[in-house]
RNA sequence: GCCCCCAUCGUCUAGCGGCCUAGGACACCGCCCUUUCACGGCGGCGGCACGGGUUCGAAUCCCGUUGGGGGUACCA
């Protein structure tokens, strides 16, 4: 028996109640973020604050053919943009340096060669097909895995292989024996001795896999909790074991705790994927979510604050979150709710909050220019409170208030604030305009006074069908900001000029 | 095949043996407010997957079944 396989198991001290907590991101620049990522980004970040403990960021690279500094940089952007900041790691820097695993070969390296040395990995030259070939031949399901056939290989054997030009991965022995813990999310969890096979740690190149690199820099920067989406969950068996190994060596203090985050679920019964649009952190971001909401509605997603309150702040997500109170239950992406608790957040925002964000969209929509001239900031302040109650999503505003910053004669009026407008159209732009030209404190009660008198009162229409002429004219749309506040907004003479130009 | 996870309204959840005739939110449907659209208010619809136990008592504990998901790589 190798001293690997026989268990100095339960002798890695585990993670105490008074060890200060430790936690970590750590993705792999991949693709642009998404928001399973994310809400275990945010979870991470949560748990940190609530504990008073540390956060640290490490970018796990190994991969340079799916790896890219783009998405790199726009990982920083998703993180600085919801305000979740860290405090270990890259671009701040802390005592483990570096935290990109792209520029810690060496660190491997030398794990590597102290494992080996321990005897608990060992090389192996079995080929995938020669191991399927003897499952086949033993009547045992070829997919069965790895059989642990170079395990007790002789010296001679060994010289054997390599005199062959045969080069060996590596891999961890494994123990022959149940393996267990707790898992904060899902309480214990047990893998059946056997049910894992030895699995590799390093490429036959040399190159060391993610099995071996996440654990050992979880060991080496000291991660109290492994706090990962549900997909990492049958890793860790091997995780553990490797864990054990990495004590035995001295390169591991403790055994961390683990806490596997539930699936974010798409349409259907799958996994949200990164080929699915609401994925796409950035997509909501540029249709207008705010951090606030966002944040608030991925907190939602397996975890709640209380049993009848659905909004809170970051604030009260930070006071109260436990990753202990985490649900196991992979959990659904509801747009329509996630815009819900968007739209309650953008009312939330203070009224100088709001317009300062309104007028980012703006500009992004072409509609003011990069800086605001005098008349647009003016605009931007008065129209900003009269749309604050009406969207859920900042990227409405642009729709909702384009009129106001287009000349008079290049308003143009949606086929949907056509219909429904009165036969007597003219008749009734015609009396507008009348009672319009003779008001003369431009103020909204007085427009709306002269509007009623000439359009309900003395026509006898509708107020509901009275104003849709005057609506379409001046905004172009079916649906607008209040229609006499616009009107004070734009002034009077462009008022008059749109319905003017409209009543043709 | 083997291993592991999950199971309360359509969706997200509260519930941790009696406070449950199962609560809230989103969605949906009415009504009210109303210059459009919203916001807001009121009401409605709708669920403990199934079967066995344990118990005086089970949505809550145990076992099984079924259903869903993941893993089984020289990916992460």
């Amino acid at each position: 028996m190798s001293i690997a396989s026989s268990s100095p198991a339960a002798s890695i001290p585990p993670v105490t109640a008074e060890t200060p907590v430790r936690v970590r991101f750590c993705p792999s620049p991949t693709g642009t973020p998404h928001v399973g990522l994310i809400r275990t980004a945010l979870f991470n970040w949560a748990y940190a604050r609530h504990t008073k403990g540390t956060l640290v960021f490490r970018i796990e690279d190994t991969d340079a053919a799916r790896d890219s500094e783009e998405s790199y940089h726009q990982l920083l952007d998703a993180l600085k943009w919801l305000g979740i900041d860290w405090d270990e790691g890259v671009e701040v820097g802390g005592p483990h340096e570096p935290y990109r695993q792209s520029q810690r070969g060496d660190i491997y390296q030398d794990v590597i060669k102290r494992l080996h040395d321990g005897g608990f990995i060992y090389e192996s030259f079995s080929t995938p097909e020669e191991i399927e070939a003897r499952h086949r031949a033993a009547g045992r399901d070829p997919k069965l895995g790895y059989d642990g056939f170079d395990r007790h290989l002789t010296e001679e054997q060994l010289a054997q292989y390599r005199s062959e030009g045969r080069q060996a991965v590596l891999r961890l022995r494994m123990p022959d024996e149940d393996i267990t813990f707790n898992d904060l999310v899902r309480g214990e969890i047990t893998f059946k001795a056997g049910s894992v096979p030895d699995f590799a740690v390093v490429r036959a190149n040399g190159a060391p896999l993610y099995t071996l690199v996440n654990p050992v820099d979880d060991a080496l920067m000291g991660i109290t909790h492994v706090l990962r989406g549900e997909d990492l969950l049958s890793s860790t068996p091997r995780q553990v074991a490797l864990y054990r190994a990495l004590y035995a060596i001295g390169v591991a203090e403790y055994m961390p705790e683990f806490g596997h985050l539930p699936y974010v679920m798409g349409q259907g019964n799958k996994k949200l994927s990164k080929r699915d649009p609401e994925s796409s952190l950035f997509l909501h971001r540029e249709r207008g979510f705010i951090p606030e909401g966002l944040l608030n509605y991925l907190s939602l997603l397996g975890w709640s604050l209380s049993a009848d309150e659905d909004i809170f702040t970051v604030e009260q997500l930070v006071q109260h979150f436990n990753i202990h109170d985490v649900l196991g239950n992979p959990a659904r992406f509801d747009l329509k709710k996630a815009e819900a608790i968007n739209g309650t957040h953008v009312r939330m925002l203070e009224p100088k909050a709001f317009r300062d964000r309104v007028a980012h969209y703006l500009r992004e929509a072409g509609l003011v220019g990069e800086i605001l001239t005098d008349r647009e900031e003016e605009i931007v302040t008065e129209a900003a409170p009269l749309i604050q109650e009406r969207i859920t999503l900042l990227g409405e505003a642009p729709e909702m208030l384009g009129f106001l910053f287009k000349a008079d004669d290049a308003i143009d009026i949606a086929d949907d604030a056509r219909k429904g407008l009165p036969d007597n159209l003219s008749e009734v732009l015609d009396a507008a305009i009348a009672a319009l030209e003779s008001v003369e404190d431009w103020t909204a009660e007085d427009i709306q006074a002269a509007l009623k008198q000439a359009l309900v009162e003395d026509m006898g229409i509708k107020p509901r069908l009275a104003f849709g002429p005057v609506r379409t004219a001046v905004s172009g749309r079916r649906v607008s900001p209040p229609l006499f506040e616009s009107m004070v907004i734009l002034g009077k003479e462009s008022s008059l000029r749109r319905l003017r130009a409209f009543r043709g």
